[in-house]
DNA sequence: ATAGGGTTAG
């Protein structure tokens, strides 16, 4: 504990801002934010540019124009004859291109260099546009280019460059193109870059036509432009290729080792990248990164961790990659003491904080449930307004900012702190917090799983403004926060207006199908998306076969399951596999279903015992479920849902000594049943309950009128599902146990806080239990009103005394 | 002037 207080004093001494000596900036990378970012394909990875007008543009208007002469002391290059003022320039400018920091100097240097007539010359004008990449400023680059009288491989060079860095991969292939009409050569400097747009893109097709006219055309070649060439047939997955590259190399450096290593990684290749790392002859702290990286990547967390360890043994020093990488590792196994040691390690280094670091800190927290911690961190993260470093912003033009902001909205939500999420979503909008498609994408997601509705259209029309609406992601992600918000109706309106041949698009309607127990609609849009020839993926039949077993459409998910792997040859997944389970299960074909589970060799997974297992509740199958319960007691042994499970179904057929017995097993063990909470929003709060919870500020109101409604329902023939309890007490207290379930106290809330005939949506982290099904049945045909329950699985849509899943969830 | 390694979400 010393050690984190120790950490944070000095996290605060380090993350405090640097003094702005110069004024703010000018137009910087604000272009680079936006642009809409662009997503995984290709098509859509080619992102418009918009050069700056003049009067967004604060670079200097022109060259030859009256510009301001460096009014700063101790940076003003403008004294002495012409002579010594163009060698001092044209020593600042050498200097400068190693330590370039802000557009405010870069600005400086180039009215000087205009003054003197400097600017026009092509070595000056290429160090110029070279700086100006460098701050991020790439439409004065641009603009510089386009006033230059003359220009060289190195001028071209450096804009190719400087656009393929920042992800403006179609611009940086214009420029190639132009470059070649024009018939300067492209050299081995050039061509890397080149490579990059390339590999970025995964076009192989079109690095292999450059690579042929390079070997025609025998351009000298060095380790970097190869390495280049190895990376970019790796990257897109041509490892064979890559491998005959490296082979033949002439030299190779760390940097081919690593490429190489990286390509083992990518295809999943965990001994072969294992071996290559035992071979490669020098490992530097990329390599270290990559490893750690890759293992994680490739689920291998137990690996990742021990190279971690490894590393610090041999005395590698820490990049500030490294302490993303691992401080993500710490996350992903919600190991908060690794990640508090590695905080203390990033404190006493000198390594400069920068966004991305401060960011995976502060996920590391979110991960590990220590929120105080996080949104300390979160405090610290610059806000806008303030310079953005070039190497700050992300190809998809997302900032340390705009992450952080979504990080902790889904920090909130994923530990179930509704209302503290709630009244970060009213910070930002407050604040004006700057966003990008990305993390709006991300926040719609932190509402889909929250169940914000309101915030989730909020944020909606707040896309639509911003102009993300094309965006395919983003449009997806709307469409599946209104499913799993409760509003098909809202997921539908978006999916017709947009039309969009994505098949990400047209997989989160069938999604939002599927959860809302519509098999029948999920089938229609995946007919229309076969009849578009838009091909579906391996995600589309995961939720079409969902869907179908959501509904029952037994024949329906059989057919598509072969069609899945006789027409399309996707090769069916764990998931895939599961839903036929479910499938079969549901169908009451439980013997089919054991032997599917052994013949596609996935009885090694708890999950697909677990479908069983529902299964065999839904059915009541005492026999199975001991069979399957028997499987997967070994393979998840601390796994609380499946042992409740298990318990309730001893007790459904009152068997309550082996059901307690289940129940002392897991105490034993100290396993406890995660606590059944459910949420409602009204007007513009958030009102969360637990189960015999009696915490709410109106309580009382709440349980008298359960008190009232629960006599009605049993007049119209509502039994209490007593036999759903753990204990084996007396059948009164059983009933008082089960009438203050969280959703009932929920919708009770609801109903008490909105008009006659208003529907209901309350949201639960835990499956619906029989009882609670059937009360909620009877409360919407006793009052009337429409009942929406999102449960972990699906939802239920209560109206008129039935339930759109027809009891079969 | 050029190449490799990173955070978020599902």
């Amino acid at each position: 504990m010393r050690c984190a207080a120790e950490a944070w004093a000095v996290v605060r001494a380090v993350v405090r801002p640097p003094p702005n000596r110069l004024n703010p900036p000018p137009c910087s990378s604000r272009l680079l934010t936006t642009d809409a970012p662009p997503r995984a394909t290709t098509a859509s990875l080619i992102r418009p540019y918009r050069i700056c007008t003049a009067s967004q543009s604060r670079c200097p208007q022109t060259l030859v124009a009256d510009a301001p002469a460096g009014d700063h002391p101790g940076r003003t290059p403008c004294s002495g004859t012409p002579q010594k003022q163009r060698r001092s320039l044209g020593n600042l400018l050498k200097n400068m291109s190693r330590s370039a920091r802000n557009v405010a100097e870069v600005e400086i240097v180039h009215s000087s260099a205009v003054k003197l007539g400097f600017a026009r010359q092509v070595l000056a004008g290429t160090h110029l546009m070279s700086l100006y990449t460098k701050v991020g400023c790439l439409d004065s680059a641009h603009k510089l280019f386009g006033e230059m009288p003359s220009r060289n491989t190195a001028t071209w060079t450096v804009l190719i460059t400087g656009f393929s860095g920042a992800g403006f991969y179609s611009v940086a292939f214009d420029l190639f193109a132009q470059m070649l009409h024009e018939g300067v050569f492209p050299n081995h400097v050039t061509l890397p870059s080149v490579f990059k747009c390339y590999a970025s893109m995964e076009d192989l097709g079109g690095g292999k036509e450059v690579h042929g006219w390079l070997l025609r055309n025998v351009v000298r070649s060095d380790v970097v432009l190869d390495n280049s060439i190895v990376d970019f047939y790796a990257k897109c997955g041509d490892l064979v290729y890559a491998g005959r590259v490296f082979d033949s190399m002439a030299d190779r450096d760390n940097v081919s080792w690593n490429v190489m290593l990286g390509a083992y990684l990518r295809v999943g290749d965990v001994p072969g990248s294992i071996e290559f790392f035992k071979r490669s002859p020098s490992l530097d702290v990329a390599s270290w990164n990559m490893m750690i990286n890759g293992q994680m990547q490739n689920g291998v967390h137990g690996m990742a961790l021990e190279s971690l360890y490894q590393m610090v043994e041999l005395g590698s020093s820490f990049s500030p990659i490294t302490f993303s990488v691992a401080l993500a590792l710490a996350g992903t196994l919600s190991l908060l003491e690794l990640g508090m040691q590695i905080h203390c390690k990033l404190v006493r280094s000198e390594t400069y904080v920068d966004g991305f670091v401060r960011n995976s800190l502060m996920d590391m927290y979110c991960k590990c449930g220590d929120m105080e911690s996080a949104s300390i961190v979160f405090s610290k993260v610059p806000c806008s307004g303030r310079k953005v470093r070039a190497s700050a912003v992300r190809s998809d033009g997302s900032t340390a900012e705009t992450v952080s902001w979504s990080c902790m909205v889904s920090g909130y939500v994923h530990n179930g702190r509704h209302v503290d999420a709630f009244k970060l979503f009213r910070r930002l909008f407050r604040e004006g917090a700057a966003v990008d498609a990305f993390s709006v994408t991300n926040i719609i997601s932190a509402c889909s799983y929250a169940g914000f509705l309101a915030q989730g259209k909020q944020i909606h029309a707040c896309a639509e403004k911003l102009g993300y609406a094309s965006d395919v992601y983003l449009s997806s992600a709307i469409i599946d926060m209104y499913g799993k918000c409760g509003s098909l109706h809202d997921a539908e309106v978006v999916f017709r207006k947009a039309e969009s041949w994505s098949v990400v698009f047209w997989t989160s309607m069938i999604g939002a199908y599927a959860s809302h127990g519509q098999g029948r609609e999920a089938i229609r849009i995946f007919e229309m998306m076969l009849d578009k020839n838009i091909r579906p993926n391996e995600i589309s039949f995961v939720g079409l076969l969902s869907a179908c077993s959501h509904a029952g459409l037994i024949g329906e998910g059989y057919k598509y399951f072969r069609l899945m792997k006789e027409e399309f040859g996707l090769a069916p997944t764990v998931q895939h596999l599961t839903c036929v389970v479910d499938l079969l299960g549901r169908a009451g074909l439980l013997h089919e279903a054991r032997a599917f589970i052994y013949e596609n060799g996935i009885a090694y997974l708890g999950v697909a015992w677990k479908a069983l297992l529902s299964a065999c509740r839904f059915h009541k199958a005492v026999d199975m479920a001991k069979f399957a319960s028997e499987q997967l007691a070994p393979l998840e042994p601390c796994d609380s849902g499946s042992l409740v499970l298990l318990s309730n179904i001893y007790s459904t057929a009152n068997q309550w000594v082996q059901g307690s017995r289940f129940r002392r097993m897991m105490q034993e063990k100290g396993i406890r049943k995660q606590p059944g909470m459910s949420w409602i929003h009204l007007g513009n709060e958030v009102h969360t309950f637990v189960a015999g919870d009696r915490s709410h500020p109106q309580m009382d109101r709440i349980y008298s009128y359960l008190y009232r409604l629960i006599p009605r329902l049993k007049e119209m023939g509502y039994q209490s599902a007593t036999n759903m309890v753990f204990h084996d007490v007396e059948v009164e207290e059983r009933e008082i146990f089960l009438s203050y379930h969280s959703e009932k106290l929920a919708i009770a809330c609801g109903i008490i806080h909105t008009p006659c005939g208003t529907p209901v949506r309350v949201m639960k982290n835990l499956r619906v239990c029989d009882d609670c099904h059937v009360a909620i049945k009877y409360i919407s045909l006793a009052t009337g009103r429409d009942i929406i329950l999102r449960d972990t699985h699906r939802f239920h849509h209560f109206r008129h005394g039935k339930c759109s899943c027809g009891d079969y969830w």
